[in-house]
DNA sequence: TAAATAGTGTCTCTCAGACAATATCTT
DNA sequence: AAGATATTGTCTGAGAGACACTATTTA
């Protein structure tokens, strides 16, 4: 009969615990930040400058702080390596621990999800360290990334795309206030479809998420109506996006 | 300008890294294993033996092996404290990493859910180490336990609630065939509602994710038809259940 | 026979998608 | 005027939920 004392394994581990005694286990925080600029989707990389994978691409990365949640790391690191304020607002995706997926030491990393706003059509600055910039999505399909950081990036893009059915998170791509095109392509790139304008014009109307500032704006550039302008009912929390009531599926 | 080198935080971190230098990180998996009895939902559950939240309801928990994944871990620990064979399947749910989260040391946790098989209508058996034991859901509603382990336990209802909604997975909490009331009283104790027999015969059959064994089987007990027994229909892969299509949305 | 469960049928309402039609604006 | 975009309207079919009704079996 094991376990007399009636201690189990974890307890008696961590009463025993010393530091010393075991291989650390490194934690990182991982960002998979993605933006949208003229109806296609990106996702902020950095060049690798040295082993492994040099030369590949890879998510910003980096390592929890002794007082700092996982959260709060990707949040700094986000803050880090673009313009953008405090406010980035990004939430946990998944965490990696294959035990060889770092050929160094163990390295356990909690990735995460982020959105970048476009302000004026264009991406978000980045710090200009040679290494950081905004790659298209689409050219990554299928490409060679450092570590498993193809893997993420996929598994990131599909949680905003299914979470951009039953929520606003859409508008996080955008600035405060957009036209209802804009936001149509921000559905568009992410989810990689068409949608036909009036469909998706009656839908997001209808879920009662959005108000009109009373303004228009001419989004396309060249010709055609100036479309009115449009920003999110404001709910308790602005960080979280309001729900889209009934939701906008894909197909 | 930072970073002349070309050479980012985390890469010149790890180069330099020397794991006697850094108080390390604990990994754990955590594990909310779930399982249906009667139409009531419960969860494995360890009452803890010494601090701290000594006396108090946690979840099963253990350190990741070196050559382990997180899965793997939660894996191990289902066999370990339960009666049921190899093939437990658990899913990742959430990384908790708030810094003070266990007050003796830095603890990251990788928390799982799994979904335990009722046979002959009765709870697996668990190991018989005093502490291990299946606790009603309903009783732990608004209950003090140990760490953040109360949040845990209401993420993974909620996960498998909703996926619920778009795969056969209910069908993990029954044997391999079963009849129509039998699952919808999975669906009705995850989500805590009454669910009206005959719309959701018609809408799980629709599904066309069940096929007929061709046999009957008295579920109720008590009196009444014996209902037909039903099988999920098999999809390539035994461990990913069925897509439902159309889903069996919530109310 | 009464009671309980199994299973089917019907009706209504909402919503999605296809697509036509009109309005508005720039070049 | 031509072309592009914005916005509204119409039609059809699928599905959800409410609920009535029949069939089957045991106490």
């Amino acid at each position: 009969m094991p376990d007399v004392s009636g201690t189990g394994p974890e307890e008696s581990f961590l009463a025993a615990y010393n530091p010393a005694d075991h291989p650390p286990f490194a934690v990182t925080a991982d960002l998979a930040l993605l933006a949208v600029e003229r109806g296609e989707l990106f996702v902020l990389t950095r060049r690798r400058a040295s082993h492994p994978f040099e030369g590949r691409l890879g998510l910003p990365s980096g390592f929890l702080g002794e007082t700092e949640s996982a959260g709060e790391a990707a949040e700094r690191i986000a803050r880090e390596k673009t313009g953008l304020g405090t406010s980035v607002a990004v939430e946990q995706l998944k965490t990696y621990t294959a035990p060889d997926r770092d050929p160094r030491m163990r390295v356990v990393s909690v990735a995460h999800v982020g959105i970048a706003a476009t302000m004026n059509a264009r991406l978000p600055k980045v710090v200009a360290d040679g290494q950081t910039q905004w790659t298209r999505c689409a050219d990554l399909k299928g490409a060679e990334m450092a570590f498993d950081h193809a893997e993420i990036l996929e598994d990131a893009i599909e949680r905003i795309a299914s979470r951009m059915e039953f929520t606003l998170v859409a508008a996080r791509f955008l600035p405060e206030a957009f036209t209802l095109s804009q936001i149509r392509m921000v559905y568009a790139a992410v989810w990689g479809v068409d949608l036909d304008p009036g469909n998706f014009q009656r839908k997001i109307l209808a879920s009662g998420t959005l108000e009109e500032t009373g303004e228009r704006y001419l989004a396309s550039g060249g010709r055609g109506a100036p479309a009115k302008v449009y920003r999110p009912r404001v709910t308790g929390d602005p960080l979280r996006p309001a729900f889209l009531s009934p939701p906008l599926r894909r197909a």
